[in-house]
DNA sequence: TAGAGCCTGGACAACGTTGTCAGATGCGGG
DNA sequence: CCCGCATCTGACAACGTTGTCCAGGCTCTA
């Protein structure tokens, strides 16, 4: 900048005038130090602009695996509401650590960025407690924080599977399976609940050799599904807890002639393509995204003051896999 | 950082040498000057460090679409690298759009950001000039760059194509058509050469009818794939160019009694579990992500000089729908 | 005990930008 | 001809950190 001062003739501060767009240039001064600028090829350093602002006009978003494709879309609406308010998103994934997810927030944070969005991988966010106060904006999506008050956007995963597995119950199933995460994890515990709660209300007891909890890699869920599918007691449906687990289940079913019910958390691509098609219950990733961001820039704004937990509601897609009869 | 100094009763140099692990400070110093830290919730202002280093750890990351699947585990793996370079990520979609691009990396460049993988929406780069040459380290994956001598990292577009129907002309067929996006986009003129050479090698002679250019969105895309399948030549295969394009072919071939092979650029999940299985040319999105990141941080060691363009190989993954004989 | 050498700690400038404020310039009116 | 006013411009400090350099106190040796 000094050096475009020097070439256009003018001093420091009538080219950051120039840069910023502010009033009070004569056009002919103006156009030499655009000139200038070109010439030099100079860029403003957003850096040193933003230790004197105090604002870097970026957003963090922490999540748990870019490559998830539940994940996409979420990020992808975060970007584009950061971008309606001219803001750059730095993203992180957390590997479900919650040490990696602290490292990243408070990295995130010595950048100075203007607010956060983060998909907890923890569940005690106490560490933040000085951020918020220093004014990083926090939104938390998908999951809510742990000890710290904070803006919350989740969806209704004790509703949706509740749903889902009355559904399977409707279609007069009462030998019902669960695979779900960890049920530290707060959405499959959520889940897990939704699922006793369907059971109950239609007094059904569960087995425990029914329920298989915290299995996540492929492999174990394959076990899992195939002792649930050909023990003392086997099972006439099962209700998959995450779109992975729904993958894995569906390969394992198609292995077996007879026919299980099969209703899955999340939506999967070309699940309507599937023999039968997949029935789900979803959420609106996008959705979960927006929401959260909106959030966040309306606390930047000031427009927004207390923080809430808001749930956005699941929507059940019959295609076929749901509405199998009990077999077996 | 003066306030911790001034409560640790100590030099503003000597909580910076504290907070940077740095050599000759007393235990003792260092004790009081950490309970300083702690007391106030300090925690160091990386605009400041970088605007005084030179350096940000961050690279940047211009993709298409966050939430194509494709790029997903690509962003990941380019995100791996960088944290094992404790670099943070800062990325956004260029939905395709070369001005958007080139905003994003421009914004990108004013943040000061150390590195950037671009995925390029355009095919003009030189206004990339006057950062590359103002040391930002700069690798192009996916598509080469324009007008610019840079890294690049892409799939081999060209040879997979030409297997993919090479091996639909080995099942008998000769009428193959074949979807793709605009050629203005350099993946999918390099699937369509493949395409015309794998033809041309068999010598038949390429019908306009057979070919769909430019379309993407899924109802153009099912419209171009019905005429191909009931004009007065009609194709007994298709060559789908992308992922999405493969998705929705798929959907209109399962409204169709006659069967139609399929072979489609990119893999899809649950490809294996559709009836039949989807035959693929899959390429690996995540080495091409990390080996892009790996040569960015190469250049910015210093070990890497000459710009190179480096050719992944794809895999045909055959599953069923490639394999079909010819019909009608 | 004096001088050399080492270790710790602090003062100060610099990074590139922007906000504040005051100076320069030009114009019109008294 | 001079004054007041409006408009444009520039000098300077400040943002929070780190690199440089020097001071002061210590130990060790002659």
């Amino acid at each position: 900048m000094k050096d475009v001062a020097a070439r256009a003739g003018v001093g420091l501060k009538t080219v950051s005038r120039v840069v910023n767009e502010e009033p009070g240039v004569t056009p002919e001064t103006e156009r030499r130090v655009q000139e200038a600028i070109e010439a030099l090829g100079f860029r403003r350093n957003d850096s040193a602009r933003v230790l004197r602002k105090g604002r870097t006009a970026s957003i963090g978003l922490v999540l748990e695996d870019l490559a998830d494709p539940f994940y996409g879309p979420l990020s992808r609406a975060v970007e584009e509401v950061a971008r309606a308010h001219g803001a750059l998103l730095i993203n992180g994934s957390s590997a479900e650590d919650p040490e990696r997810e602290q490292e990243l927030v408070l990295a995130l944070c010595a950048r100075r960025v203007d607010g956060l969005v983060v998909i907890p991988a923890g569940d005690d966010h106490r560490y933040l407690e000085p951020e918020v106060k220093a004014g990083v904006a926090t939104v938390f999506v998908d999951r809510p924080a742990g000890h710290i008050d904070a803006d919350v956007v989740v969806s209704d995963n004790f509703g949706g599977a509740r749903d889902g597995v009355a559904h399977l119950i409707a279609h007069g199933h009462r030998r019902i399976g669960f695979i779900g995460d960890m049920p530290r994890i707060h959405t499959a515990a959520e889940r897990l609940r939704g699922y006793r709660a369907a059971m109950e209300d239609a007094e059904i007891t569960v087995e425990d050799s029914w329920m298989s909890l915290g299995v996540t890699d492929p492999e174990r869920v394959r076990r899992a599904a195939e002792e649930m599918l050909t023990g003392p007691e086997p099972v006439t449906a099962v209700f998959a807890g995450n779109n992975r687990v729904t993958v894995t289940v569906i390969r394992v079913l198609a292995g077996h002639t007879r026919p299980v019910a099969l209703v899955g958390f999340d939506d999967i691509e070309l699940a309507d393509l599937l023999q039968p098609g997949v029935t789900v219950v979803a959420q609106d990733a996008a959705a979960l995204g927006r929401t959260a961001a909106e959030r966040l820039f309306r606390q930047l704004d000031g427009t927004l003051l207390t923080p809430e937990r808001i749930v956005l509601p699941t929507r059940l897609i019959t295609r076929g896999s749901g509405e199998l009869p009990p077999a077996g």
